[in-house]
DNA sequence: GATGAATGAGTCTTCATTCAT
DNA sequence: AATGAATGAAGACTCATTCAT
């Protein structure tokens, strides 16, 4: 069951515990003691506490990125794709009780994550407001509107995260969903 | 210039200090520091530093309560209400540096804020929900549609101010306030 | 026996093991432990290590500062001056089980103890140079002779220091002592 | 450029860093990563850290005893060998930006450097001593006289070293220098 | 002859909190 | 109402060394 890799058994230790709890509640010796490795170990495989923090960063884009660019490409209609992403949202909500937005959360901290996590940060959330604008360009000819559209859904989506982690409630993933497809209508 | 008053002082410095790094990122040690106040004087006042962080969140909620109160019972037209509120974000945003939301950045680091925060939390997010459905209501004339709508304004509001923190920009506030009216027209 | 203070008991406690071993080889669980105090108690009183050694570097400093100006105004010859000092050295040599001058054993670690503690050792050296050339100047009429004798009997004290220190033996002193009481001659 | 032979390598970048920044400041992490090593690559070629100290103090001997021997069996005069010994010292102090005698700096650290170590720390000295013996033999008849001017030469040299790498300046070995030289002309 | 991964004990420092005065 | 001293637990990080390959 365990893995053989302590770097990977660092790196998903660390992806549930900061996800759980958020990055800056979360010790170093706690991430060992569950990934049963040495400190120094740790500190083998990643130079600092906020390396492992872009790791794991950068493990959760790459899977929405791969996510994103499937929907992107499939034989959909916008509406479904939209459909089916904020039902993903809601299942990954409801899945992490409520912890929303792991890029938000990191970037609440502090500003002084400035370094490499602020830019991971930002490009994640450029890649997705891009996504919204490609579906709404899908549905719509001009690409003024799309784009403005796109941005609208992106906010919602966002707003949907933040909300729904606050409340502790599915709703605002839901109001967030219907107001999307009633924009792809207008 | 000094506040004689020991307890204020700590507030208003921690009040700066939270809500420009977050609360977790801030000791109390640099707070009495700055506050100009001894450690026991603290704790004099504040049984502890999750007390100050609720003193800090009901000082801000009391402002927004009586601002929103204000927006309300004014004569503008609902559209205008919106407009107002948005235009007050963006300041708020521009003047903290894109810091965000003081409940959602606190929010975000931890569930174990469980209990007196998370409550506070929730309370201000519910009013300004209530907020933008009771501005809807004065704008529809059917409740089930306004406050729909309103919960749309509101997960715009919360997306604007998520990531236009995270994205060190305007550009959501905006698209945030254009979305809302062009919902009230609906 | 256990001094009440805690500061103290940590600067006294500094002093004994930052002689005996080393600043860089003492670490400051060592240290609180012997003094009998907790970790942050020690951070109370000193902001750090190096403000430690500083303090204790300073300590050294003053008692030497005291002992040379009561030297120079007695009423001894500058022969039994100079003699009186080199058996000080001896003493402390040996009771010391030749470890040298604290001085030159912590610049001896790094450069990188740029900051005051440089300024200390230099300071310090300053001073004990400006002790043999103002002996050497209640001995001859020539100031620059003096002053030349001087530097040269520092040199054989501090070579004394370093050999006796790196021999474990206490001839260096003598050999020192010596080589100064001629030098008066001249 | 790069030396083929690890063992080399290793050696080469531990005597540039021991003696920039003194033995106990410099952890083999850096000296295999600076000589381009893998960890257990350094233990197959020295057994501990300590090893590698020795092995560095005594390349440096075995220059240092060639030199003194050339110098002896030279057909310069006492003084001029005398002078020859400390120009060659102060072209090194300014050369190493006043880092001192490697050997006295490894002392300085600790006792627990008991081994070896401290053998060759005694060994290195004495022979300098010796050195210093010689020349005044080579130029007094009285050997005992011989000898113990020798030792005052040996104490200035030390002095000069210790004093020019504490004050950062080159006057110690100078004055060193002068002092030993009206030392032969007793 | 060489290597990358792993380790336990250690480094210095800061945390929120309590105590006696 | 106010304070300086004291505290144990935890923070991130580095040490010299060993192991299996």
């Amino acid at each position: 069951m365990r893995k053989p890799n302590a770097k990977e058994r660092i790196l998903e230790t660390a992806a549930t515990l900061f996800h759980q709890r958020g990055y800056s509640e979360v010790g170093i010796n706690e991430i060992i003691e569950k990934a049963e490795t040495a400190k120094a170990s740790f500190y083998q495989h990643f130079p600092s506490k906020e390396s492992l923090c872009e790791a794991w960063l950068e493990s959760i884009h790459e899977r929405s990125e791969k996510n994103k660019s499937n929907l992107l490409s499939s034989e959909q209609s916008p509406a479904e794709k939209i459909g089916v992403y904020f039902e993903q949202m809601a299942a990954f909500m409801k899945a992490s009780k409520f912890r929303g937005c792991p890029y938000s959360n990191t970037g609440a901290v502090s500003d002084s994550s400035c370094g490499g996590i602020l830019d991971q940060i930002q490009g994640h959330k450029e890649s997705i407001r891009d996504f919204f604008r490609v579906v709404c360009q899908q549905q719509f000819d001009n690409t003024e509107r799309a784009n403005e559209f796109g941005d609208r859904m992106f906010l919602l989506y966002s707003g949907a995260a933040t909300e729904s982690q606050n409340l502790k409630e599915l709703w605002p993933v839901e109001v967030a969903a219907n107001a999307a497809q009633d924009l792809l209508k207008n």
